[in-house]
RNA sequence: GGGCCUAUAGCUCAGUCGGUAGAGCAGCGGCCUUUUAAGCCGUUGGUCGCAGGUUCAAGUCCUGCUGGGCCCA
């Protein structure tokens, strides 16, 4: 057999969500197509084409034509073909109009009897066995309607993907969230609003893009598989390497990549691409996310800081202007963003006395306040670190650089000048959220040395998710690795930003999702190939 | 990890106090040659997520499980 899999229906331990895009399912809307299957085949119609008659897209149709009357279209006729999915059938008699929709946008097509007739004797019974979900390609003469709309009057139509499983409805959509996200194509299918979410997706990237080639960065991609993890503070997922017989990781950063690319002498790069970090999900993580990370050598934070928020800025004019809905709010992304130490945001957001924020013993017993988790095994920088996340993060909803982060939260981070506790870093903070992490890059490999022995020592006091040593990035520091400014932006929540969605699921085309269980079908067997619990 | 919510027709959703399982859309059969969620008439379709329990009787109450959502840490 044909190896085909289909979810279970049958087996009693299996929770079964019905689902419209079961195939093989007992289904009486599959049966009824089949059917009108078998008639196209008797009128010799082709159902799955190898090509579209076709000579204008959809969108070009309606950009076009937007201005031209009843009038001018009956004048000088214009003749085209167009293909979509269909959406609507509205039948009336011996006359029928379809809505038709392609790369989000829809036209709508009318079909008349005795237009068909003229063109081919049984087209019209044909046109009968046309269903919601089909592709088509329609030709014929633009139109207006009576109420205006722009038509296709269509003289001839071709078949070009018959759907033998039905629509979600078509007013509502598919509204089930697990149905959406596990059948994302469904939803994109009926849901114009997350169309255009996904689609000002891949915009905003290829904005993003643009503008850091703008600025003299140069793309470049990184290892996705790493023999030691780095870059980041996180839990990696492990894969196996079977023709070298080695584990590997998949990155939680390219930033050591990167690194190593400005001591062999290039000055500006960039990299767009997937981190992977095996963590828990919710509204604002994904175990994938996508990063912009770029290293540019010369730069410090000040530069940095600049580069990001003409970015920010860049985005949201991209997305329709500087000031964009998030929520209740509206966010400004006119630059210059504000600037605030992480030890000010706290005393100005906790209402705190700035001095208390000096003293360890006071650190501390703020941290009891909030019942901080290890308060005893945690240095003054790391308690404040959790101070921070706690009074401040989620009220920074105008975009906010924190600056002036604690040396332990940021190992890879150069000191503020004569201050060895604390590195020059920023985050960026937008809705509530932290957008991006930036440093003046370390550079000084004997102080990198050291970070990573700390970090190692953290590791062994049962911090998994403290950085491993990665010899080799070191030994390329020692080769000479100029003063660097750093950068990541997480494109998945720059995306919810811009196109107001509060979960990242949204703004993912298709989010990690527990998978259903499944069974093999072969033949008249049925067989689970599901793990045993 | 903890708490709350949720799963009923292909889809969107009702279902009261425990007493014969409902609507709209979609589908199917009719009517209708410029409709706009077209309209009108008729009609098919259910393992009420899964497994137990209580009860004369469970979509409804209880327990467990599974998927999903939301909130908290």
């Amino acid at each position: 057999m044909r190896g085909l899999c289909f979810w279970d229906i049958g087996h009693s331990t299996i929770s079964w969500k019905v689902s419209i895009g079961a195939p093989m399912q007992e289904n009486a809307y599959r049966q009824v197509r089949i059917e009108k299957l078998e008639k196209l085949k008797a009128m010799g119609i082709e159902a799955w084409p190898a090509k579209a008659t076709r000579t204008h897209g959809i969108a070009q149709v309606v950009t076009d034509f937007a201005d031209h009357t009843h009038e001018q279209l009956d004048a000088q006729p214009v003749q085209l073909s167009v293909m979509g999915r269909i959406l609507a059938i509205r039948e009336m008699g011996k006359s029928v109009f379809m809505h038709l929709s392609e790369n989000g946008q829809k036209l709508q097509a009318y079909f008349r009897k005795n237009d068909l007739d003229e063109h081919d004797i049984q087209a019209w019974e044909a046109a009968k066995l046309l269903d919601l979900g089909d592709f088509i390609s329609v030709t014929g003469p633009l139109m207006r309607t009576k109420t205006g709309e722009l038509s296709v009057r269509v003289q001839t139509f071709q078949f070009l993907s018959k759907a033998l499983l039905p629509l979600p409805e078509k007013w509502h959509g598919l509204q089930d969230k697990e149905l959406r996200y596990r059948q994302r194509y469904l939803d994109l299918a009926t849901n114009p609003e997350v169309f255009a979410t996904l689609q000002m997706r891949s915009r905003i990237v290829a904005g993003v893009r643009k503008y850091m080639e703008g600025q003299g960065f140069l793309e470049v991609e990184t290892p996705m598989l790493q023999p030691i993890p780095g870059g980041a503070t996180a839990r990696p997922f492990v894969t196996h390497h079977n023709a070298l017989d080695m584990p590997l990781y998949m990155r939680i950063a390219p930033e050591l990549y990167l690194k190593r690319l400005i001591v062999g002498g290039f000055d500006k790069v960039f990299e767009i691409n997937r981190n992977f970090r095996n963590e828990g999900i919710s509204q604002r993580h994904n175990p994938e996310f996508t990063m912009m990370e770029s290293y540019s050598a010369g730069d410090d934070l000040r530069d940095v800081m600049r580069l990001t928020e003409h970015l920010f800025e860049d985005a949201a004019i991209l997305c329709g202007g500087v000031e964009r809905p998030y929520g209740e709010q509206a966010i400004s992304y006119a630059t210059p963003f504000r600037r605030l130490t992480l030890k000010d945001a706290i005393a100005e957001y906790a209402q705190i006395e700035r001095a208390r924020l000096e003293d360890p013993a006071e650190i501390v017993k703020l941290a009891r306040e909030i019942h901080a988790e290890d308060i005893d095994k945690k240095c003054p920088g790391i308690l404040l670190g959790d101070l921070f996340e706690h009074h401040v993060e989620k009220q920074l909803i105008q975009p906010t650089f924190i600056t002036d982060y604690p040396v332990e939260l940021s190992p890879l981070t150069k000191n503020l000048p004569g201050n060895p506790a604390f590195v020059d870093r920023f985050e960026l903070f937008v809705g509530g959220m932290e957008l991006a992490n930036a440093y003046s890059e370390l550079n000084d490999p004997i102080v990198q040395m050291e970070r990573f022995q700390a970090q190692l020592a953290e590791r062994e006091a049962g911090n998994d998710e403290a950085m491993l040593l990665d010899l080799d990035f070191v030994n390329s520091l020692e080769h000479g690795f100029p003063p660097t400014g750093g950068l990541g932006i997480g494109i998945d929540r720059l995306v919810m930003l811009m196109t107001n969605s509060t979960s990242i699921r949204d703004v993912i085309l298709f989010p990690l999702m527990r998978p259903l269980k499944q069974v093999e079908y072969s033949g008249d067997a049925v067989e689970t190939n599901s793990q045993e619990d």
